[in-house]
RNA sequence: GGCGACGUGGCCAAGCUGGCAAGGCAAGGGUCUGCAAAACCCUCAUCACGGGUCCGAAUCCCGUCGUCGCCUCCA
């Protein structure tokens, strides 16, 4: 019964031993934001959102920070192109991208720090550097002495001297190494910048993650998560500052998640096959991109495409199938049927645990619960009482809780149940006079409204859509 | 060219420190029903291909083919 976490840096699943016994310090790379999110930037939240929830359903208390990268090239780029201000183009999007994740139900990390708004610490981690002899400047700009930090590639397993055959010839021949990367960029006319020992000028893309986490979360921490598009360079390059100033390892497990695959290829912005989040949640509700996160282990590509969409708001009309109330009449299970509900119960709580503690397999977990609803709709259709379908579908609502799916929504008391019911009444009142085609207008109105009315032999109940 | 991941039924997908192949969607048949919907029951795979190890492999090893990712900005 032991959590057990793959862990890039040894490609291998090990057993998670936090550095604070029961708290976690996690940080996870937030956008870049220059362009509207779209949906692979709400997987990446979403799946470290669901580590996040199981973490503390396990006891651990969780820290978790997720930054904003509001400055650099693309940001600049963009704002010279629609005339405005880099700082209010960044804010925008910032802005959009918290209510996103907020539709999504993904619990708001708790430090949300940006770049520009920590400039003291990135220049103060940049000087060290240098005072540590990691780092040089040159001509206002700073950069990384890559070879100097011996360990450098060992997150993406890569060797220095193979990698240099690859590198494009140097643009900039004031790099002692091809290889080095800029930690501090002089500014050119009309660029935003910061005043630092080196003259005016803005972060680098990697250092800020490092001066970030480092300042909220401390010199070690125990889950750094990212995409897997961002091992090398980005977090290797983290592992190369954090390190060399620290002197010690950076983050115990370094987690990724897959890419979203769109049309047989990876989403991205540079490859323009993007779907918003945005546009995505005029369409669905967010639960449904929860669900296709849920339905397949976050290492692994996510396919995504209209058929699997629809696939995954029926699999959640199935899920919430479990927690509908009993048959009108109802008078009870039999007892066979109570045990089998019983014996479900404990079966899918241990087994949803056994496969989240095996590197957080949502998808064995969700088997789980499509299981445990099958049993709960066959006790119903025994005749089960509400009484004795409560606590299983307790265990339905708490453990989806767990993944972040919001199946209690749909029992949420709304200020028309009183006239629903009441037209539900006198609709099996026409019913009972044999009025087929009032009463099926009376369904067929309500379900306009979002109201489902089912029939049964015992008479009729209804339940939002 | 270098490094890495993956290839399971019509679709999505779990299992991969080896021992009778989860789950969801779709499809077909049935029960219930005025109709509809829902629910319930039944049916539906030997795991890309070829070798090897083993009493035994989807799970380990080698090779082939295919798909994808990183090596440049990227969740």
């Amino acid at each position: 019964m032991t959590l057990r976490v793959y862990n890039t840096l040894t490609r291998e699943k090990e057993p998670f031993h936090t550095i604070e016994e029961k708290k976690v310090r996690m940080y996870v790379c937030g956008p870049t934001v220059y362009a509207n999110a779209h949906v692979g930037h709400a997987m990446s939240a979403l799946v470290f959102d669901i580590i996040r929830r199981y973490l503390q359903y396990r006891g651990y208390e969780v820290r978790h920070v997720m930054n904003y990268t509001d400055v650099d090239d693309k940001i600049i780029q963009r704002a010279a192109a629609v005339g405005k201000d880099p700082f209010e183009l960044a804010q925008g999007y910032i802005d959009q991208f918290d209510e996103h994740l907020q539709d999504l139900n993904i619990l708001p990390a708790t430090c949300k720090p940006r770049a520009t708004a920590e400039m003291q610490n990135i220049i103060h981690f940049v000087q060290s550097l240098i005072d540590k002899g990691f780092a040089y400047e040159v001509d206002g700009d700073v950069y990384y002495r890559v070879r100097k930090f011996g360990p450098y590639g060992k997150l993406s397993h890569r060797n220095v001297d193979e990698m240099r055959s690859g590198v494009r010839i140097s643009v900039d021949d004031r790099k002692e190494d091809p290889l080095d990367f800029a930690l501090w960029k002089s500014a050119k006319p009309g660029e935003p910048s910061w005043q630092s020992p080196w003259g005016a000028g803005r972060p680098g893309w990697h250092i800020e993650c490092s001066a970030m986490s480092m300042a909220h979360l401390g010199e070690q921490i125990d889950i750094h998560g990212g995409g897997n598009d961002l091992v090398f360079p980005h977090h290797e390059n983290e592992i190369a500052q954090s390190e060399a100033l620290s002197g010690h390892p950076f983050a115990t497990y370094w987690m990724h998640n897959g890419m979203l695959q769109f049309s047989g290829e990876k989403m991205s912005k540079s490859l323009g096959n993007l779907v918003t989040i945005e546009d995505f949640l005029k369409d669905h509700p967010g639960d449904v991109l929860r669900m296709m996160v849920l339905n397949s282990g976050y290492r692994n590509p996510l396919t995504f495409n209209d058929e699997v969409i629809d696939q995954a708001q029926k699999a959640l009309e199935r899920l919430q199938s479990g927690i509908k109330t009993a048959q009108p009449g109802a008078e009870g299970a039999p007892a066979a049927s109570l045990e089998m509900l019983a014996a479900q119960n404990k079966a899918t709580q241990e087994g949803f645990e056994t496969c989240m503690d095996d590197d957080f397999n949502s998808a064995g977990a969700l088997g789980n619960l499509f299981d445990l609803v099958r049993v709960i709709n066959q006790a119903r259709a025994d005749g089960a009482t509400d009484e004795q379908l409560q606590p299983a579908q307790q265990t339905l609502v708490n453990l989806s809780g767990v993944l972040g799916l919001r199946l209690q929504s749909a029992q949420q008391e709304h200020a028309a149940d009183a006239f629903i019911d009441m037209l539900v009444s006198l609709r099996s009142a026409l019913r009972t006079k044999k009025e087929w085609a009032l009463s099926d207008r009376i369904r067929d109105e309500l379900l306009e409204q979002g109201v489902v009315v089912e029939d049964s032999a015992k008479g009729s109940t209804w339940h939002w859509k």
